[in-house]
DNA sequence: CGGCCTTTTGAGGCTACTCAAAGCCGGTGG
DNA sequence: CCACCGGCTTTGAGTAGCCTCAAAAGGCCG
């Protein structure tokens, strides 16, 4: 992890005018400016947080991809969430507790960073943000549970096929380029599919050959495809949410 | 569901003083005194929410314990979360989006409720009070992965143990009474473990009889019993979490 | 070229599931 | 007061999905 001073002001902020979130307006552009208070860049498998720490950062994703994860004593690991840029990082650890979770990079990454110390101030002084973010709080809070419901009532394809829609959703949603519509590029191990929908890592392989074979999605190293994007939304009885332009910052 | 205007003025309310919550300033107390809209009340079993629609208003727990679940079209349900005294219900659905999850009444319930439609006013004009569902979102986020961690991670065993501590846990960080504090008087039946754990419901019965077998745990109906609240929880690999008092409303 | 990480494939076993049916308990009504 | 009913728990038997162990093959990098 490389942490600079070096910013961008938020005015060039990189964000701004990303498909898929909502443009801050001028005012309180300004307003976050005060806030920033320097970048982090993180190579590919880069940790930006580790579990059992305490984080004295908050960050926005500028670009780039994490995934979120929590590790057991005995080593098992669950990944919980991915993260796509405009995603909020940092409150999903309850204030001033230890982590429960660690967050590390799927693709390089950078992140605008805030201090944890003025975040008080920072809701306080500017409601429409406090709204924000406990709109973006019952968002993720709604992907959780549905990704529970993966967890526990699906099996082994449907959680397969229904991670996978939902990636190629949460991308599309933060204005992600996509081949066609329906090659998403991204580096996911099946270790990492294994550890997300509680599957060993050989059957998540094995599974990854059915749904090939039946031509419902191609996983291969660094790219998810979907050549039938419907189909494979009723195969995992995927409920899509309405993707209205999430707020950010 | 009975809904009626007949309330409790907040000065009144029945939880300040719980023990786990953390009272309310006599400035916020008059402030959300002009939310209040009414009280509801559930028996047993009556659904507060239902997946789908929308619902106009937001709640804070006053009494009893509920349980929040999804169901998929074809029938599977996943119980989600379960809400104690205290608890915020209604910001886990994105904002006038369809509800993804229902609400039922595990015990005789009581509710406050408030008009969805002035939430923002509500957060606007009192940042402290928007700070704390921030916070509060914080940790029902943190509760969800860890529940997902249990989902994906654990053998029915540990799953099992692990939802029984958790439950005797956040009983305890309500106020809940418990006889010697190893006794947790809540209804839950096995059909409800299975739907919470991912289990069939045979498999769940099995479950418990083997961890009773070993004296981990008993769980009867009505009653989850806990002799030996640390072997349970290293069993289980159960991570608490601090509880500092929970704000609230 | 060697080492490391990831993917791939095989074999065998256990966990958890399905189907099926009986027992239990509280509530209702005759 | 007893018979009946619906919801929940309990038990048995057989099966299948998923797991573990093991090892080989592919790809990337120094």
């Amino acid at each position: 992890m490389q942490r600079q001073s070096a910013t961008v002001a938020c005015a060039q902020c990189p964000l701004s005018g990303r498909k898929g979130l909502r443009p801050l307006t001028p005012d309180l552009l300004g307003f976050v400016q005060k806030f920033k208070e320097g970048e982090v860049q993180l190579e590919r498998g880069g940790l930006l947080l580790e579990q059992e720490k305490r984080s004295v950062h908050l960050h926005t994703l500028l670009e780039g991809v994490l995934v979120r994860f929590l590790t057991l004593e005995d080593g098992r690991r669950q990944i919980v969430n991915f993260m796509f840029p405009g995603d909020f990082v940092g409150f999903q650890g309850a204030f001033d507790d230890k982590l429960n979770h660690s967050v590390q990079a799927l693709l390089p990454a950078r992140l605008c960073s805030f201090g944890r110390r003025r975040f008080h101030e920072l809701v306080s002084e500017h409601p429409a943000l406090a709204y924000d973010l406990i709109w973006l709080a019952a968002c993720e809070e709604t992907e959780l549970e549905d990704h529970m419901a993966a967890l526990g009532q699906r099996d082994a394809r449907e959680k397969v096929a229904y991670m996978a829609v939902w990636l190629h959703d949460r991308a599309a949603a933060s204005g992600i380029s996509m081949l066609d519509g329906q090659h998403l590029d991204l580096p996911i191990t099946q270790a990492q599919i294994a550890d997300m929908l509680g599957l060993s890592l050989v059957h998540a392989h094995r599974t990854l050959k059915a749904l090939a074979r039946d031509g419902l999605l191609f996983w291969t190293p660094g790219r998810i495809s979907l050549p039938d994007r419907q189909r494979a939304v009723n195969f995992a009885q995927y409920a899509g949410r309405s993707h209205k332009q999430r707020p950010f910052i």
